[in-house]
RNA sequence: GUCCUGGUAGCUCAGCUGGAUAGAGCAAUGCCCUUCUAAGGCAUCGGUCCGGGGUUCGAAUCCCUGCCAGGACGCCA
């Protein structure tokens, strides 16, 4: 148990003995270090209730509190705060917890193994990774590192769209390009798609097979792209360290008849009804603004019914919360989806959708446009070339994925050395170059470390898990970064106040104590986003 | 027009979902390497938290309203 939920517990205690139970206590750390280690407010919460001085319940709370281990003081402050001040030789026992746990520090039980579905990047393979899937990818691949961290059983998954009209156009695309190098006049759709990759895939056919596939169907050109772009988006991911448990093909879906069986679950429901030659969705029922077309008049499926049929598909694989990540291009198709999955009888909270605001690309100030279409795309590879990998993950980690994100190639290019991420790999190489050289004994007691700077790391270093169980409860991976580089600036402070290698052994071998730990935490941390912690920099 | 996100220092953004004197980085200025990595530290400068109401012990945070920016509103995908 850590310190935080010690002092949590003898709050619940004493409240106990004042005949109140159902008060939730909330324990947080003080921006200012002079109000404690931990404050609480719960005073302030109750004064109302109970019809007594904030001032006076929070003394009485102190007064109730005898915890002389763990305990130095307690303080009522002014409106009706009462801070909680640690016994400083407290503050070490997590030295010995992090070193032992190694890789496992901060790992929480706070999942109990619930299952999560986390579906993310999901980029129609009709081109390559840009800049805006970069950053729902890095996202979801937070999320699912920091959830099975907390103890989720994360499954992550990527949904291959490669049933629908957008395949077929990728398909004529390409076709069409093949047909030019031909030496055959070519006529691009107008809905085509203009990349760059498309024109690569083209050639590679005609290296492949010279004239041999004029005669061949649209299909052949689109399988052909289909598993040629699939497998440079795999590899983009991967190359941004980004990989998935469970691949879904739609095309899949839709063979295995998964389609007609989820209408027919919704028309069994009753939930589904015809009009002007379509079948409709009673979507209004549930919240959305109107009712959606499942069977177009023309007999083909909307958009939505091979989605309604993927989600029942995942439900039926028995998670207990499946987690979309999309564009914030498609907000508005979130009120559908949800209202198929309350109509298909799941409660609408089954899945919870995280919208990741646009990223607008700019160079030296000017708008790029971002599209598929005109071939005037900034890749993830371009972006990997010109900043790196870990100075790009930890760009997107940074941020709330709640806010519009302006990204500057000259200014990030310019910039990369300045980038956070370096401040927090060399507070991780500095401790690394400490340790390398030198071997460290455990110890029973800390008795010559007394430094403010010192505190602050262990303090620092305290709060992990409970970072890890916030970032993970709220989907905030951005708590991580923010915590990780809070964490590296206490120990540059440390590290310019004092000198840590001397001729004391017991002098030394307690700071370095405290360095090793240091180090595991960097690195724990920043494996959560998906960033390397360098050893020498 | 309706709906979704944002609006915090010159710039890019945090602010732990209602707490104590609103914080970082970059930019600007001045210090600190004969000592473990100066990609670092210390200090200074910089604020109408978009405007206006409200809720309460207490609001950048919650509610209402106005303004600004981006996005979404198809039997497209």
């Amino acid at each position: 148990m850590n310190i935080k939920d010690i002092i949590k517990e003898e709050i619940i205690k004493s409240l106990s003995k004042m005949d109140i139970f159902e008060a939730m206590v909330d324990l947080e750390v003080p921006s200012d270090k002079k109000n404690g280690h931990y404050a609480t407010n719960i005073a302030m919460q109750l004064a109302s209730s109970l019809k007594q001085n904030p001032m006076d319940i929070a003394t009485n709370i102190k007064e109730m509190i005898k915890n002389d281990e763990y305990i130095e003081k307690i303080e009522v402050a002014k409106p009706g705060f009462l801070n909680f001040f640690i016994k400083k030789d407290k503050l070490f026992d997590v030295i010995e917890e992090v070193i032992d746990l190694g890789d496992d520090y901060g790992k929480s039980q706070m999942g109990e193994g619930k299952r999560i579905n986390v579906e993310f990047a999901s980029v129609n393979p009709t081109g390559v990774i840009h800049l805006g899937h970069a950053r729902g990818s890095a996202y979801g691949d937070n999320l699912c590192r920091i959830l099975s961290f907390a103890g989720y059983d994360v499954t992550s998954e990527y949904y291959i769209n490669d049933g629908g009209n957008q395949i077929d156009n990728m398909g004529i695309s390409v076709k069409e390009r093949y047909r030019t190098l031909c030496g055959l006049d070519e006529h691009m759709p107008e809905d085509g798609y203009y990349g760059e990759e498309i024109i690569d895939v083209a050639k590679d056919i005609y290296r492949e097979y010279k004239e041999e596939w004029l005669s061949k169907p649209v299909e052949c050109f689109k399988d052909y792209g289909l598993n040629k772009l699939l497998t440079i988006i795999k590899n983009d991911l991967l190359t941004f360290r980004v990989d998935f448990d469970v691949w879904t093909s739609e095309k899949k879906i839709r063979q295995d008849g998964r389609i007609e069986e989820s209408l027919q679950k919704l028309s069994d429901l009753g939930k589904t009804y015809t009009e002007d030659g379509a079948l409709w969705l009673k979507a209004s029922e549930y919240g959305d603004e109107k009712d959606r077309v499942l069977v177009k008049n023309d007999g083909e499926y909307a958009y939505i019914t091979p989605d309604i049929a993927y989600h029942l598909d995942k439900i039926d694989r028995g998670y207990d919360t499946l987690i979309d990540v999309l564009g914030a291009d498609h907000h508005g198709y979130v009120p559908r989806l949800k209202a198929a999955i309350e109509a298909l009888g799941y409660s609408k909270d089954k899945l919870e959708v995280k919208i990741v605001q646009m990223v607008r690309l700019l160079r030296g100030g000017e708008e790029i446009k971002m599209s598929k279409r005109t071939g005037n795309v900034v890749t993830v590879n371009d972006l990997l070339e010109e900043v790196g990998i870990d100075a790009a993950r930890y760009y997107f980690a940074m941020r709330n994925i709640e806010s519009q994100m302006d990204f500057d190639l000259e200014l990030a290019i310019r910039k990369s050395h300045e980038n956070p991420v370096y401040y927090v790999s060399y507070a991780h190489a500095r401790v690394h170059s400490l340790l390398k050289d030198n071997k460290t004994q455990k110890v029973k007691e800390y008795k010559t470390i007394d430094s403010e700077y010192a505190y602050d790391i262990l303090a620092k270093i305290n709060e992990f898990k409970n970072v890890v169980e916030l970032a993970a409860e709220k989907r905030l991976p951005h708590l991580i970064t923010n915590y990780v580089y809070d964490l590296a600036n206490a120990l540059h402070i440390y590290y310019n106040h004092e000198k840590i290698l001397t001729k004391d052994f017991q002098y030394t071998n307690e700071r370095l104590l405290l360095m090793t730990a240091v180090k595991i935490v960097i690195k724990n941390a920043l494996n959560l986003i998906g960033v390397e912690a360098p050893n020498e920099m």
